[in-house]
DNA sequence: TTCCGGATCG
DNA sequence: CGATCAGGAA
């Protein structure tokens, strides 16, 4: 029933506590019930909320490190002043992008990599995204990591909601609740964290999809970096940090 | 005042 | 690795 694990298509380096058979077995297991309850408790979360492929890579660039409320002001100014071509954005007067995007924080540094990445795609593929995802997913994977602006993350948000190709999105909210509900990759680094989820879950993009979706839905709204709303957590029954919480008050 | 959804450079 | 970037909400 399940398609071929995505690794063995597209992952070069293998997690190595997939070696411990039961305990892989039984973390995949858990990844699917919180990937259920989830759903069950927030619903299809319809994400990325973007009109064009284009739109949704300028937001991916602008929503790094920073709320995704203040990218969608910038977002707003942008389509107001440019629109969302990657011509627009290497036409643009860099100063004035920058105060386009000034609510994204990094603003000056962000607008110069945001039109870096506009003239990297023209040179990849005359703005031809079609040209530019037609790669080998690998390839274009390692192909995203070099182009200017773009990170592991920022790569594989373009990989699956614009390319609609199955690559796991790792952010700080993933870390975060994982980490409070123990579970996670023995080695503490993006690839390896990636690794884990794509190693005990199928390769399904709609899965990826919205798991990510979900998380970050969790992350900012309940799962936050400080005072967590663990009473109210959908998870909370799988959570040994939910537990402590409660035990504590 | 503190905290917060990354990428890059040295 | 640590430093840097440098707005908005609480």
């Amino acid at each position: 029933m399940w398609a071929m694990p995505y690794h063995e298509s597209l992952q070069p380096c293998a997690d190595h506590a997939a070696s411990h058979a039961v305990s892989a077995n039984a973390q995949s297991d858990l990844l699917h019930k919180l990937y259920h309850k989830l759903l069950a408790h927030y619903g299809d979360p319809n994400w990325w909320p973007a009109a064009s492929r284009e739109e949704m890579m300028i937001g991916a660039i602008l929503v790094q490190n920073v709320s995704w409320k203040n990218t969608v002001t910038a977002l707003h100014l942008v389509r107001e002043r440019f629109g969302f071509t990657f011509r627009a954005l290497r036409e643009a007067p860099l100063d004035e992008l920058a105060a386009c995007i000034r609510a994204t924080r990094f603003y000056q540094s962000k607008a110069a990599r945001l039109q870096a990445f506009s003239f990297w795609i023209e040179a990849q593929c005359g703005d031809d995204l079609d040209r530019l995802f037609a790669r080998d997913a690998i390839e274009l994977r390692r192909h995203l990591l070099s182009a200017p602006g773009i990170g592991p993350e920022t790569a594989d948000d373009i990989l699956l909601y614009a390319a609609e190709l199955p690559s796991f999105v790792i952010d700080s909210y993933t870390k975060r609740i994982m980490r409070r509900i123990a579970i996670g990759p023995e080695r503490d680094t993006y690839e390896a964290w990636r690794s884990f989820f794509m190693e005990r879950l199928p390769a399904d993009v709609l899965l990826y999809n919205r798991y990510h979706a979900l998380i970050d839905q969790l992350g900012s709204q309940v799962c936050r970096a400080s005072r967590p709303l663990c009473t109210a957590c959908p998870l909370k029954t799988c959570c040994t940090y939910a537990r402590s919480q409660s035990s504590a008050d």
